[in-house]
Parts: structure tokens; C-alpha cells; sequence
RNA sequence: GGGCGCGUAGCUCAGUGGGAGAGCGCUCGCUUCACACGCGAGAGGUCGCAGGUUCGAAACCCGCCGCGCCCA
């Protein structure tokens, strides 16, 4: 291989030097098999994908990677989405960009977590001490796992992960991701921790960051706060009971195991009904506690009696309602999803029957809220307070994305990262940005409207980033949560249940006038929301920062908009007041034959692995190459049968037009050759219009079209020359086979690396992804060199076009007489009659010579008529 | 209930003011000197429904129906 000539690309448009002959180097049976290996380590030896960073920062085109997730296995959506980020960073690098194409790993949180625990049988308990001898147990028990200390609980997930990336960086090279793979990043590493830690400092430095003790979104399984961003709705049955309260109020309540933790009843301010409700008391059934009967304008009086109870807390609308009306807290909820004790009598625990409050409660205390639903109905029967039935019920119940059990409402001391305040600055922010397709942005608008709180940021698990912050602990040993101590900018990365703050010894952690570590970490997103200063190296390599930052564009799939999109946008508002890229491009996803979202759950995801062995990476690419910007696919092996084809046939048409091609001459000197430049020039210049503006799959698309036709008619019709034993004669048709099958292989080279790069080698230096990308003016000026050398009239591009076209048009209606006489398609033709307008046929002329051998034609009758129509006398059989 | 997108041939989809298209699948034919992983041909559609704008609508506007996603 020669080397990469990256400050001069190849553009090989006219050859180095028309008159040699090709490189001997076409191959007697070209194939697919086996391109992918040889050629991604051909690319890896090279470096040709290596980023320069000495080019100055107009040459520079960044792309913020998205991470997958490690610990999930890659499916064919991935694929998807990376392929059409690859094929636009292939394509600027052709355009002579300088593309920072890294690779980032997502390997914090909770998924990882879940993974070691099974993969190893373990789990974390932070009260164990660190054993750095410790080895997982052999046999693996997921039900009775061996509690180990939490820095050995991160070693496994570093191992884990570890060999994780290894398979996930060998697919993307099978796929042919043109990742320079020395900028690889994780989530997790030491970088990652430094930048997020730092980003978090300054946050609280500047007042954008607080801490607060606050009702929050729990998930009871894996005992930890969870954000907005990762709710999911998912439908439930469940049941509407008719519940009735002293003093003779009505209410309906899905949830009645809540009725303890009842803080207030509220009707519709226009509700007739209960007018001479309001403003008067009710007592609980079963607890005797007496709460208020208030209006709110938000209670639907539609619903039910058009009375509702407000409970501490039974989802988001009792805390807007709690927040509202300033009611007290009565929680009976606990952590670990179970009801808990309660100090019955005590302030806030008051009844109007202590002895029933206690034994009603006694019934519920200890149990999870589904055995305490049950018993709880079970009492208000028996008590009379259940009026009729339960009505069953489907509704909208919101989860932890990642869960299994509906979140819960439960108050505890989190950060915070302050949103909503920057709520029109967010939405001005998504204005400058240049989405792709631009109707994407109505997402980012809707769901930035639709924020209802500050961002949750801490999380009560074990494998992310640690809050580099600890707290001091009074004579009295109690931790002084509202005065943090920060970690000094020099100590990061930190984690403040090992590392100790200055000015303490660590003898002093947990003792009285000492310290404590912040136990919690990171929600993954307010890591992986700062990818590109992770990829950046900002604050690190300021240098290298500023070349890439802002970037240039973020691929990334629709559905995370909301999270990683939104959550970007804010880290870089917040940080630098300024976008952290100027595109978006936002992929579809893929649809499962039956257009259902692929899930694990539905069991209907397919995996690569085996479709890149099956049809070849190429065809895999052309497939996903298809889908659209934005656009949602259903998954289609046929597809990547003709992405198969399709790449066969650049091999076979490369291999014709190459082969022991006669020396091409300096000039197109035939008509139907310089049109057929002059209709590529057409086609290039699209394609690279619609790669300017993200839709690759336009791209394709054109050069796709053109190629087949390209196959089917001008390679048919100049095979007579093209074989022709007279130099002269073949010079034209030589030099324009050159030229054709060199812009189209740089066409397809973004789409099909990995056989554009084979077909390249035949006969061309360097690697066809460092080559130029085929210029429209260039082709354009070809064609009309020959024309002026040739002779003809500066306006004779418009004749020639028209005499390809109807060269054509008459070649296909001789194959179908052929086809219709069940002839082949070589059988001698004694006369074709051509009817159609003087324009036409004048030009029919330019191209009647390749016709007639196309076609086996012996005479060609023009009559001049307003239709087009054509005769076609075909030679006795035999 | 709100927002966004979609509805074109059996399937997957392109087509944003003037001719209804491509590939796959199907049928028929062709050992053709790059390719049988090929080549040629053919059948197949009231462009979701109903109104409107226009000389002219698959496309633009209004309404409705259906599907998907996001949000309440």
C-alpha cells in the first residue's frame, strides 16, 4: 500500500496519466469474501482514519459519537443509526475535512450494574470493607449473591465492560465505521470522571447546582431517584374504588392503600356538588384523620364523583397539589416499596380514634403496596366505607424505564441540576441548532415545555461518577448537608468514600468533627451529557478542545431527544452559553417486519453479527444507508440481498470497464461519451448536494439509479468500441470508462467502503476514502474539452444529452421485440424502423453506430413523426 | 386530550403543481464475449376517504378515518 496522502487527496478524474495502461491488478473472478477483514486491517495499518490534529479548525468536521451502551448487546437499530453517521463523516472526509470521528463506550449505571450482578453473582454493600484479593465465586448464584464492598463491586464492572468494548469495537470494525479508534473514550473512565466532576464543581460554584430534601421519583427496586427524562408510561390494569370519608364525602381512588397517607380532598372550584364540602373537614375511613376539603382548578369534575384525594404522595399531581396548597407531609411509604411504621398519636398522626388507626394501620405496616392494597379493600369492605364494587380499570402508570414496579413518590436529599429556569433559553438554543429533518425540533420544543421540575441528578447506586463533594460532621456527629466541601480542581478525579478533602486525616471520616463522603453518584446523563467535552478533552487538551468544540454535527436516534439531546444542550448552555454542535442528525429506528418497536421484551430484536457474515457488511450498510433522516424502517433482509447486488456489480462492472482496457485517449472524442460525462456530472453534483444537508440516503439513491442505468444501457451500447482493435476507435470510450467507474466508486465509497476500496486498488494509489470526492464542474469541463476539440458547436451538449436518450429509448424497444419473439437478445436485426420528431432523430445520429452493434442492427430507417415508435424486423430464425 | 410523522403496486418505499414510478416478489423468455449473486420483457395502482384552491392535485388548503411515536 502507498501512503495515505492526506494533505493532497487523489482525485485520479483523468487518471495520472491517461496513456498507461491500468495497473494489472483486476482480478479473473472478483469477490465479496473476505473484504472486510482485508481491508479494515489495511485501514487500521495505515491510519486512514486517523484524526490530524494540526489541521487548522475550517478543516476540522467533529462528530459528538454516540456511546451505545456496553451492556446491552448491539442490534440491527444500531447499525442502522451508525452507518448513516459513517457514511457522512466518509463523505467529508472525501470533501477534504479532517473528520474527529471518536468512539465512546457507555459504560456507567445501572445496566452495568445489573449485568455484573448476574454475570458474577454479586452485589454491592457499601458497609463491607474493600478485599483486594477477591475473587467472584466460581458457580455463580443469582439468588444468593455474595455481598462485597463497593470499590471491588466497581472492579468487576471495569472488567466487565472491558471485554464488553472489545466485542462491540470488533463489530464496528466488521461494519466498517470509519472511527479512528486511537480517540476511543468510556463514561466511566478517568477522563470521563474528571470532566463530568469538573462540570459538576462549577455548576456549584455558579449556583447551578443545589441540594434538596424533596419529594422525588423512586424506583423501590433498585432503591434509587430517577429523573423525569427516564419515565416510561405502560399500561396496567387496575381498579377504580368508590371510597366514602366521614362527614359523608365521596371520593374515587385507584390507590387506596394511600388513604393513611391522606392529606386533603379537593373538588373543582365550579363543582355544585360539593359546595357545602369545601372548606370544611373530612375524616379518613379506617384512620379517622381529619383533613381539609379544598378546590384546585386541575381536579377533573368528570372523573368519578369529582372528588379526589391528595396523598403524600400518590404521583406527580399530588405533589403539584401538595406544592400548591401548602399541605403537610404524611408519608407512609417507604424506600424499599413496603408501608412503614408510622407514629400514630404523634404530631401529623393525629385520629379521632387512636385505637382504630393503630389496629387498621397494624394491618398494612411491613407489607408492599400490593399485599396492603389487598388488605386494605379487604378492611374498608368490612368496615362499610368500599361503596359498591371496584371497577376495573386500564390506565397509564409511570415507570422507571428500567423497571419493574411502578415509580413511587418518596421524599429524600438530592441534587439538583437548576432547568427549568433556563426553560426559554433551552427552547432558543434549539432554534439555532440545525435539525435534520427539521420537524424534529418540534420534540426538543415539546418536551422542554413540558418540564416540570429541575433535573435529579444523584443516584442511590453504586458504579458511576461519585459527586466530588463531602460534607462536615458537627461535635454533635450530625453530617451539615447545606456545607458541602468541594474537591479542589487538582484532586479529580475523586471518590469521597476513599479519597479524603483537605485539611482532614482520614481517621476523621464518620467521627464527630470530621467528614463524610456524599454517598451517591451520578444519574449516567449528567455524564454522558457531556460527551463532547468528554471527546474534546476539554479542560485537558484546551488545544484540541477548540478545534473540535462546538461540533459539527450529533447523530443520535429520535427517541432519545429528550434525554441525550436535551441534556447536552443544557451541560454546554450551561458551561460555555453557547450550542454544542451545529447539527442535528437524527436517525429513525428500525421496525420489526411487522412495524412493532423491537424490544427484548417482544423478543423480536435481531442482532448483526449474523446478517454481516450472511449478505456482507456492504450490503448491510446499503440497507441502512435506505432509511431516511428521521425516517423509521422496517427490518428488511431483502434489502440487503440487493445491497449484495448491487455491490457485485460495481465489482463485475469495474472488472469489464478495466480489464485490459486499450490506453484511453486525452479527449472524449464521441458524442455519446461526453454525454454520458456531462449526465455523471449531473449526478455527482446531487449527490453531493444532498450529503451537504445530511440525506445521504438521496445521495445513494441518485448514484444508485444512475449506476444501474449506466449498466444496462452505455455500458451495452460502447462494448463495440470498447473492443474495437483500432486505438483510435477505443481511445473515447476508453478514457470515459475510466472516468465513469472512478467517480463511481468515489460515489459509493461512503456507502460500499469496503468493495469501492477493493476495486480501487485494481488500479489507482492511496485509498479511495482519502480520495476527492468527484467535482460536477470538473466532469462538466471534460465533456466540453471534447466537444471543442471535436469540433462541434458549444451548444451541441443539449443534441448529445437527447441522442443518449433516444439511443437508448430505441435499444430497449429492439430488446423487448427480442424478448416478445423469444429470441436472444444477440439475434441479427435486418431493419429498424425509429418514428419520431426531427429533433430526435438528428440526434439518433450521434449515437446510431453503437446501436446498430448493440443491437445487432443491420439498417436503421429514421421517419420523421410526432410519436415515437419503432419497428423492429427481426432476421429469420435459423 | 395535545404535538409530530405516516397512509402511493402483494411487500419495502421514492415522488411537493402538468407523463403514476423504483426495487423486491410474481409470470414469461434469454447459456449475452463484466456479471446466472446475471440479462431482457410482462402483469399489477379509483396515490386512505370527502370537500376546496387551480386551466390542471398523489402533491397545496380544510375536515374525517386509520397507523406509529412523543407528551398529558
Amino acid at each position: 500500500m502507498a501512503p495515505i496522502q492526506s494533505s493532497e487527496p487523489n482525485t485520479a478524474l483523468t487518471a495520472d496519466s491517461p496513456a498507461e495502461p491500468p495497473r494489472p491488478g483486476v482480478p479473473e473472478r472478483p469477490t465479496l469474501d473476505g473484504l472486510e477483514a482485508r481491508w479494515s486491517a489495511v485501514w487500521e495499518a495505515d491510519g486512514v482514519y486517523r484524526f490530524d490534529r494540526s489541521a487548522p479548525r475550517e478543516r476540522v468536521f467533529s462528530i459528538d459519537t454516540p456511546p451505545p451502551t456496553v451492556s446491552g448487546s448491539l442490534h440491527v437499530g444500531h447499525v442502522f443509526s451508525y452507518t448513516h453517521t459513517d457514511a457522512v463523516a466518509r463523505y467529508r472526509r472525501m470533501r477534504g475535512m479532517e473528520v474527529f470521528y471518536p468512539m465512546g463506550w457507555d459504560d456507567n449505571g445501572l445496566p452495568t450494574e445489573r449485568r455484573v450482578q448476574n454475570h458474577f453473582g454479586v452485589r454491592c454493600d457499601p458497609s463491607v470493607p474493600y478485599d483486594a484479593a477477591f475473587e467472584p465465586p466460581q458457580e455463580p448464584s443469582e439468588k444468593d449473591p455474595v455481598a462485597i464492598s463497593r470499590p471491588n463491586f466497581v472492579e468487576l464492572c471495569l472488567r466487565l465492560t472491558e471485554s464488553d468494548e472489545q466485542v462491540f469495537e470488533s463489530l464496528w470494525r466488521t461494519l466498517g465505521l470509519s472511527v479512528d479508534w486511537s480517540m476511543t473514550y468510556t463514561t466511566i473512565g478517568r477522563l470521563a470522571q474528571r470532566v463530568s466532576q469538573r462540570s459538576f464543581l462549577g455548576l456549584l460554584g455558579r449556583g447551578g447546582a443545589y441540594q434538596l430534601e424533596a419529594p422525588t421519583l423512586w424506583d423501590v427496586d433498585f432503591q434509587t431517584a430517577v429523573a423525569q427524562a427516564e419515565l416510561e408510561d405502560r399500561e396496567r390494569p387496575g381498579a377504580m374504588h368508590r371510597v366514602r370519608f366521614g362527614g359523608g364525602a365521596l371520593i374515587e381512588t385507584t390507590r387506596p392503600e394511600l388513604i393513611p397517607a391522606c392529606v386533603a380532598l379537593l373538588a373543582h372550584p365550579d363543582d355544585e356538588r360539593h359546595r357545602d364540602l369545601v372548606g370544611g373537614e373530612a375524616l379518613t375511613p379506617l384512620f379517622g384523620t381529619s383533613v381539609p376539603v379544598m378546590t384546585h382548578p386541575l381536579v377533573e369534575q368528570d372523573k368519578g364523583t369529582g372528588l379526589v384525594m391528595v396523598c403524600t404522595f400518590g404521583d406527580l399531581t399530588d405533589v403539584m397539589w401538595w406544592r400548591e396548597l401548602g399541605l403537610p407531609v404524611r408519608s407512609v411509604l417507604g424506600p424499599d416499596g413496603r408501608l412503614s411504621e408510622v407514629p400514630w398519636g404523634e404530631p401529623g398522626w393525629e385520629s379521632a380514634d387512636l385505637a382504630l388507626a393503630r389496629a387498621s394501620y397494624g394491618e398494612l405496616s411491613g407489607r408492599t403496596i400490593n399485599q396492603a392494597r389487598r388488605r386494605i379493600v379487604e378492611l374498608l369492605e368490612e368496615s362499610g366505607d368500599l361503596i359498591g364494587e371496584p371497577v376495573p380499570v386500564n390506565r397509564a402508570v409511570k415507570f422507571f424505564e428500567k423497571g419493574e414496579r411502578p415509580v413511587e413518590i418518596v421524599t429524600s436529599r438530592q441534587w439538583f441540576i437548576r432547568t427549568i429556569e433556563h426553560r426559554d433559553e433551552l427552547i432558543a438554543r434549539g432554534r439555532e441548532l440545525e435539525w435534520h429533518p427539521a420537524y424534529m425540533r418540534a420534540r426538543f420544543e415539546d418536551w422542554v415545555n413540558g418540564l416540570t421540575g429541575d433535573w435529579c441528578v444523584s443516584r442511590q447506586r453504586f458504579f458511576g461518577v461519585p459527586f466530588p463533594v463531602w460534607y462536615p460532621i458537627d461535635s454533635a456527629g450530625a453530617i451539615l448537608h447545606d456545607q458541602p466541601i468541594a474537591a479542589s480542581p487538582e484532586q479529580l478525579p475523586v471518590d469521597p468514600s476513599t479519597d479524603v478533602p483537605d485539611g482532614f486525616q482520614a481517621s476523621q471520616r464518620g467521627q464527630p468533627n470530621g467528614f463524610a463522603g456524599d454517598p451517591d453518584v451520578m444519574d449516567t446523563w449528567a455524564t454522558s451529557s457531556l460527551t463532547p467535552q468528554i471527546a474534546g478533552q476539554a479542560g485537558e487538551d484546551q488545544e484540541l478542545f477548540e478545534k473540535v468544540f462546538p461540533m459539527d454535527v450529533r447523530p443520535q436516534a429520535h427517541d432519545i431527544i429528550r434525554t441525550w439531546l436535551f441534556s447536552t444542550i443544557l451541560r454546554s448552555h450551561l458551561d460555555y452559553a453557547e450550542l454544542p454542535w451545529r447539527n442535528a442528525a437524527i436517525s429513525g429506528w428500525v421496525l420489526d417486519p411487522d412495524r412493532k418497536k423491537m424490544s427484548k421484551s417482544k423478543g423480536n430484536v435481531v442482532t448483526p453479527m449474523h446478517l454481516l457474515e450472511e449478505y456482507g457488511a456492504d450490503a448491510v450498510r446499503y440497507w441502512a444507508a435506505n432509511g431516511r433522516p428521521g425516517t423509521d424502517t422496517a427490518f428488511d433482509a431483502q434489502q440487503m440481498k440487493v445491497g449484495r447486488r448491487l455491490a457485485v456489480k460495481l465489482l463485475n462492472a469495474s472488472k469489464f470497464a478495466l480489464a485490459d482496457l486499450p490506453p484511453g485517449g486525452e479527449q472524449l472524442t464521441h458524442p455519446l461519451d461526453r454525454a454520458l460525462i456531462a449526465r455523471l456530472a449531473g449526478v455527482a453534483g446531487e449527490a453531493g448536494d444532498s450529503f451537504e444537508s445530511y440525506d445521504y440516503a438521496r445521495a445513494l439513491e441518485r448514484a444508485e439509479t444512475f449506476f444501474w442505468w449506466y449498466c444496462d444501457f452505455y455500458l451495452e451500447l460502447v462494448k463495440g468500441r470498447r473492443y474495437d482493435p483500432d486505438p483510435a476507435v477505443s481511445a473515447s470510450v476508453s478514457l470515459a470508462l475510466r472516468v465513469s467507474l472512478s467517480v463511481f466508486q468515489r460515489l459509493f465509497a461512503p456507502f460500499l467502503p469496503f468493495v469501492c476500496e477493493e476495486v480501487w486498488s485494481w488500479w489507482q494509489e492511496g485509498s479511495v476514502h482519502r480520495a476527492a470526492w468527484p467535482g460536477a464542474a470538473e466532469l462538466t469541463a471534460l465533456a466540453r474539452a471534447g466537444r471543442m476539440d471535436d469540433g462541434a458547436a458549444q451548444d451541441g451538449a443539449g443534441r448529445e444529452a437527447v441522442a443518449l436518450e433516444v439511443t437508448a429509448d430505441v435499444l430497449r424497444e429492439v430488446r423487448k421485440a427480442k424478448s416478445q419473439a423469444r429470441r436472444p437478445m444477440r439475434a441479427p436485426v435486418v431493419r429498424v424502423v425509429v418514428r419520431d420528431t426531427a429533433e430526435r432523430l438528428d440526434a439518433l445520429e450521434l449515437g446510431s453506430g453503437d446501436l446498430c452493434l448493440a443491437g445487432s442492427i443491420e439498417a436503421l430507417e429514421p421517419v420523421v413523426d410526432g410519436e415515437f415508435a419503432v419497428e423492429v424486423e427481426l432476421a429469420e430464425e435459423g
